[in-house]
DNA sequence: AACGGAACCAACCGCACTTAT
DNA sequence: AATAAGTGCGGTTGGTTCCGT
């Protein structure tokens, strides 16, 4: 049977690219009877010309009923930063946290979004200055802006203050909780708006401080982060303890690096503003000295 | 209006791990 | 126990869209 399977796809001639609508409504009709699974014999039995593998990719990735679509929010974005934080490229991990959201829309937003930022700071993506500049430049201001946002939202609707968007639990903790977006004070609304409000703040010295000895001594290449520095850290793990000790292993040339956006930067991570302003060079320039 | 480059994203590929035979 | 098939994951590619010139 299974042997069967593999000559039928050498026998078929199988689909590439682009489904069609026509595929789309025999994969969705077909799941929605006999459920998914058994993707080789899904595809052969529902009648369609594509392998296994790219039936299951086009369900999980765009044809799933909970597949959310649409920019991914301020509030997504955080939590995505920080969860790459931990974790690295863990791309379906990191997808669990945020619900609707699939690993590869992840990994795209990370791929262009963040590496383009990158870019422009000449740095690599992976890189301790990147991965500082993210901690204490992008992320409060996402956050910030995240309770602005709120703040208008609460005023207009005359409510009270906003919560606050406490760094996630140590990591033993979180590993059972998972801190999904449904479950925390990222609740969204009914107007599929994430209507709860955070307040992002850098980490105490001291307990950064408490995470660098573990961090120390360990290379970002294989498996990171890995767990057991997950486990004994709990946040923002692999960083330096404050952010007068960050970037002292050189930031990019401040005068040559362009703090703004270049032309065509229109994406809604900083809607009619630059990430990296000129300010930010002279915070910068304040921890290289 | 046309063109070119950048950005975006759906889909594919290869590999590793798990499960079934 | 060995092998094949199924599944999941991360990396990469290529087509399309967007935007500035």
């Amino acid at each position: 049977m299974e042997a069967a399977a593999g000559q039928w796809e050498e026998e078929m001639d199988l689909r590439r690219g682009p489904w069609t609508v026509e595929e789309d409504l025999v994969l969705v009709d077909y799941i929605a009877t006999h459920g998914e699974g058994r993707w080789n014999s899904l595809a052969r039995c529902a009648g369609l010309k594509r392998t296994g593998k790219s039936c299951r990719l086009r369900w999980l990735n765009y044809l799933r009923p909970d597949v959310r679509r649409g920019n991914i929010t301020p509030e997504e974005q955080l939590l995505i930063l920080e969860l790459h934080s931990r974790w690295g490229n863990r791309w379906s991990r990191i997808a669990q946290c945020l619900p609707g959201r699939t690993d590869n829309e992840i990994k795209n937003y990370w791929r262009t979004r963040v590496q383009k930022h990158a870019k422009q700071l000449k740095c690599d993506v992976n890189s301790k200055q990147f991965k500082d500049a993210m901690r204490y430049l992008w992320m409060p201001r996402l956050a910030e802006r995240i309770r602005a946002a709120s703040d208008v939202k609460n005023a207009a609707a005359g409510t009270g203050g906003a919560g606050i968007w406490q760094p996630p639990p140590a990591a033993e903790e979180s590993e059972n909780a998972e801190f999904r977006l449904e479950n925390s004070s990222l609740e969204r609304s009914s107007s599929s708006e994430l209507s709860a409000v955070t307040c992002w703040s850098s980490p105490p010295v001291s307990e950064v401080a408490d995470c660098h000895s573990l961090a120390m001594g360990r290379s970002h290449g294989d498996n990171f982060p890995s767990e057991d520095m997950i486990g004994g850290c709990g946040f923002f793990s692999e960083t330096l303890p404050s952010p007068f000790g960050c970037f002292n292993q050189g930031f990019p040339d401040l005068e040559q690096t362009s703090w703004g956006a270049g032309a065509g930067d229109n994406d809604d991570d900083f809607p009619s503003e630059n990430l990296w302003t000129p300010d930010d060079a002279w915070f910068l320039q304040q921890m290289l000295q």
